[in-house]
RNA sequence: GCCCCGGUGGCGGAAUGGCAGACGCAGCGGACUUAAAAUCCGCUGACCGAAAGGUCGUGUGGGUUCGAUCCCCACCCGGGGCACCA
């Protein structure tokens, strides 16, 4: 088995290893083990790009397979899965630009992602591979939609999007960066499309909530919880002079109703049209014109501006003291938070204070809070205080009021305590082609009233509904019995123009009659079938985005091939959730709340066991270019893994990852550091195999090693476990370094101890492991052969040096016994020479010494 | 403006209350070699000093402590996120 050679050469070890593996099912996770504890470790699988493996996929997946192999060798049933996030836009492009169909492109570009990650030596099962392209797993995708549409968390909204005419689709908001299109920086615009919404916001509550209880960076539960923007406060309704209608607030200081002077509403608000008056309606209707054209971001950049406005001619009735305030319309309120309305407080808010001041509102305090000298704070004033010009409620706290003023007015039944939250509903669909096609068929009003059986079974209790050239549409499910509902063939993927994606072209797929009983369907082109089900059917032209399929990966991982259910519940209860899960802190509000969402949902309906999706996360640092900038092509500082492999081996390559510091940390790479880690391996090589490939004579049974050495060996398996199970990698190379300087000054060493090393070695360097163990006469593999123990007793030595600090400041040391007592080193720090000088003709006031490490004497 | 993370030799980093700079890189000196590469051995925070040794030193300034890179307060700088969210 072991290769052929007499120098190091991982060129000729390493693709030997990996055959051996593979050949051996050496990885291949056994479900329901029950002589092992399980562990399921995930890292974010890759998009399959052109470009292939990047560096940083390296060290993602290097630090998950280092911890698989260790937790392997600690007795772990252990599940290193894999899968490949291949639908998405890069692709399309690629199928545009070239004419080769996106499923071939997807296809070349795992094969060779595939070959890169076998290269590096990862232990991944590859019986579980998945891939979000895949009919069978998009099929379980369109189940996961038809569910969220039965149950009311899918609807259809026509809203501003971001439409790129040069690339002819709409784009997500992060694919906008400074106002042009990731791709290719074309200009974007804002366009009203109809478009699917997922309703995350109704989970708000349960995503804040479950931050609590897991282990994720904190960093990354702050910036969820930042912007899910969870507010408490309380909901208000203004009576509106003359029109029967009132205008609600949502406002988080009910203490400051005293202080409103005016309200506000957005340009987009409902009840704009009848609050304006017929002197103010040109004027309003040019304002609203003007805020409708401003896309959000022109809105915020003039948020640095000044603010804009008008008045609509009405009043409503402040409820808490009767005064008539003006009503008027301005874009610094969004119609997407609260209400779309406001009640302005000038003197406690700095935005309606900026407002008053310019349009010359009255602002009147109704918050004081003295300072030191006795003087008021200036306005505005924005934090909480005593009530003053409160009427019956001046003299309370903040704290007082707002519980106070809330309960008169819900007693009236005008106000309610409320909570809102900056989380906005998802959107979910994309014009393109290369996604998940939505298992929906738009039919007419009169065909909706025919839906029963199956097709009935999925519908939300509201229609969903849209209006097309003023028709009504109705949406109308393709129940699970007819998933997955394919892509449409076709070599033209390019969007259609009119906000469609190429499916609008696919007639004969896109027109169809519907059995709107069973979900069957057959192309418009046919004759109609027999029976009053079958309708006729216009399919959703809309792709699902990216995300979808990342949703629910970690789901699959666990049963990959179940045609019957989503995920077997017996194997969802042994494998549970991952119990490690690493992947880059890009994603900390879009992949990392998307996924939780679903996941959440699906156990809600029963549909997983375990509640929790990812009980423990870890971000993994960038792996920037030798400038110490981030790597791109144009700065030319890439380095490609398969390079290195080529040039240093595998192993090296997964050292020096693993050894250039901490995993979450961003590092550059050192082209000399990989030839540091290089000399290493070659140095643990030369060492154990002689000139002529035999083990080297200095290796024994029963050698006499050095009670130094023992030592050495006995922390370096201290050191490597603790740092493994700490994800402290860096240190552990650090610490087989350290072992390998001792290594080389031993004259004689028993093969245990050389053993029990390359045991520490092989989740970092497999290959020169497994080749090294059997040589040493060992049968393969390594992976199996356990994790050493160490023997505290050979760690401690009988004499160390005690440092003697003068006053804190290190002057001395001595030899003592480890467990001398205070007294025997007091006397020998007296004794010693260095430290008398500076204690000469000084009082020894008190003296602090701890055991083995110092004796600090304070004298003066 | 708000939130989060960070600041240690020439470089990557180590040390989470006990002798700062482990380990590696780079650099310097030496051995081997006709020579170079590779390999091996030694030195390598700054300043003063011939040396012994001393002084300073973990962004800055305070504080707590016998003792602070580590804990507390204030500030400076860098990175990331959010930002008219009522």
């Amino acid at each position: 088995m072991a290769a052929n050679c007499t120098d190091y050469e991982p060129s000729r070890i390493e693709p030997l290893w990996q055959k051996y593996w593979a050949d051996n099912n050496t990885f291949v996770a056994k479900d329901f083990d029950s002589t092992r504890p399980k562990y399921f470790a995930m890292a974010m699988y890759p998009y399959p790009s052109g470009h292939g493996l990047h560096v940083g996929h390296s060290e993602n997946y290097t630090a998950t397979d280092l911890l698989c192999r260790y937790k392997r060798a600690r007795g772990f049933n252990v599940m290193q899965p894999m899968g490949w996030d291949a639908f998405g836009l890069p692709t399309e492009q690629t199928a545009v630009e070239t004419g080769v169909h996106p499923r071939e492109v997807t296809r070349r570009n795992v094969a060779t992602f595939k070959r890169q990650l076998d290269a590096h030596g990862f232990g991944i099962d590859w019986t579980r591979e998945i891939n979000t392209t895949d009919p069978q797993y998009v099929r379980w995708t369109q189940w996961i939609f038809a569910q969220l549409f039965k149950h009311g968390l899918a609807y259809v909204d026509e809203r501003p999007v971001w439409w790129c005419p040069a690339l002819g689709t709409v784009l997500a908001n992060e694919e906008i960066v400074d106002g042009k299109s990731e791709r290719g920086s074309h200009p974007v615009e804002r366009r009203a499309l109809r478009q699917w919404v997922l309703r995350i916001t109704a989970y708000a509550e349960k995503l804040l909530e479950r931050l609590e209880g897991i282990d994720w960076p904190e960093s990354t539960k702050a910036k969820q919880r930042n912007w899910i923007g969870k507010s408490e406060g309380a909901e208000i309704s203004f009576a509106i002079e003359g029109l029967d209608e009132s205008l609600t607030v949502f406002t988080t200081r009910p203490d400051t109703l005293y202080g409103a002077t005016y309200m506000v509403v957005a340009p987009e608000h409902p009840l704009v049209a009848k609050l304006t008056s017929a002197d103010k309606k040109a004027e309003v209707e040019a304002y609203v014109k003007a805020a409708s054209t401003k896309s959000d971001m022109d809105r915020t950049d003039l948020a640095k501006g000044e603010k804009t406005g008008v008045f609509s001619g009405s009043y409503a009735v402040n409820p808490i003291n009767g005064a008539r305030i003006p009503i008027w319309i301005a874009d610094y309120v969004l119609m997407g938070y609260g209400t779309g309305a406001i009640m302005a407080v000038p003197a406690h808010d700095e935005r309606d204070y900026e407002f008053a001041v310019k349009f010359e509102i009255p602002i009147i305090r109704v918050i004081e809070k003295l300072d030191a000298e006795g003087h008021e704070a200036p306005l505005p004033f924005c934090v909480y205080g005593k009530l003053v010009n409160s009427g019956k409620h001046t003299g309370l706290s903040s704290a007082e009021a707002k519980k106070a003023i809330v309960a008169d007015l819900e007693t009236q039944g005008i106000g309610r305590l409320a909570i809102n939250y900056k989380l906005r509903d998802w959107l979910f669909s994309r014009q393109r082609y290369w996604g998940e096609p939505f298992p929906i068929v738009w039919v007419s009003e009169a065909d909706f009233a025919k839906a029963s059986g199956e097709v009935k079974a999925f519908l939300p209790e509201a229609p969903i509904t849209f209006v097309q050239d003023g028709q009504v549409q109705y949406a109308l499910p393709v129940p699970p019995s007819q998933l997955p509902l394919k892509l449409p063939e076709t070599d033209n993927f390019q969007p259609s123009g009119n906000g469609e994606s190429a499916l609008g072209r696919c007639t004969e797929w896109l027109n169809i009659w519907f059995n709107a009983s069973t979900g069957e369907a057959l192309p418009a082109s046919e004759p109609r079938p027999e029976g009053a089900e079958w309708v006729r059917g216009r399919r959703e032209t809309n792709t699902m985005p990216q995300w979808a399929g990342s949703c629910w990966y970690h789901l699959r991982y666990v049963d990959p091939n179940n045609d019957k259910a989503l995920i077997d519940p017996k194997l969802n209860d042994y494998w549970g959730s991952p119990d490690y899960y690493i992947g880059g802190p890009e994603h900390s509000v879009l992949h990392l709340l998307y996924a939780p969402f679903w996941h959440l949902f699906l156990h809600d309906i029963g549909a997983v066991t375990v509640r929790e999706p990812y009980p423990r996360l870890v971000h993994q640092g960038m792996v920037l270019g030798e400038n110490g900038e981030k790597m791109s092509k144009s700065r030319g500082n890439v380095i490609n893994p398969d390079a290195v492999i080529k040039e240093s081996g595998a192993d090296a390559m997964r050292l020096y990852l693993m050894f250039m510091g901490p995993l979450e940390d961003d590092k550059p790479w050192n082209t000399k550091g990989i030839e540091g880690i290089t000399r290493f391996l070659r140095r643990l090589w030369r060492d154990i195999i002689d000139a002529e490939g035999r083990v080297s004579a200095k290796y024994s049974t029963d050698a006499n090693e050095s009670k130094a050495f023992r030592k050495v060996l006995n922390e370096t398996i201290k050191k490597v476990s603790d740092d493994c199970e700490r994800g402290r990698y860096n240190t552990a190379v650090s610490q087989m370094m350290i072992f390998m300087n001792a290594l080389a000054k031993e004259e004689a060493v028993r093969l245990a101890s050389i053993k029990d090393f390359l045991k520490l070695l092989a989740p970092f360097a497999p290959h020169i492991a497994e080749e090294l163990w059997e040589r040493l006469g060992e049968k393969p593999s390594i992976v199996d052969a356990g994790w050493p123990t160490y023997n505290e007793a050979e760690m401690v030595e009988d004499e160390v040096m005690l440092g003697i600090l003068i006053n804190g400041k290190p002057r001395s040391e001595v030899r003592i016994a480890r467990d001398a007592d205070e007294a025997t080193a007091l006397a020998l720090a007296k004794a010693d020479e260095k430290a008398q000088s500076f204690i000469e003709g000084k009082a020894v006031r008190k003296v602090v010494y701890v055991p083995g490490k110092i004796i600090n004497l304070v004298v003066g």
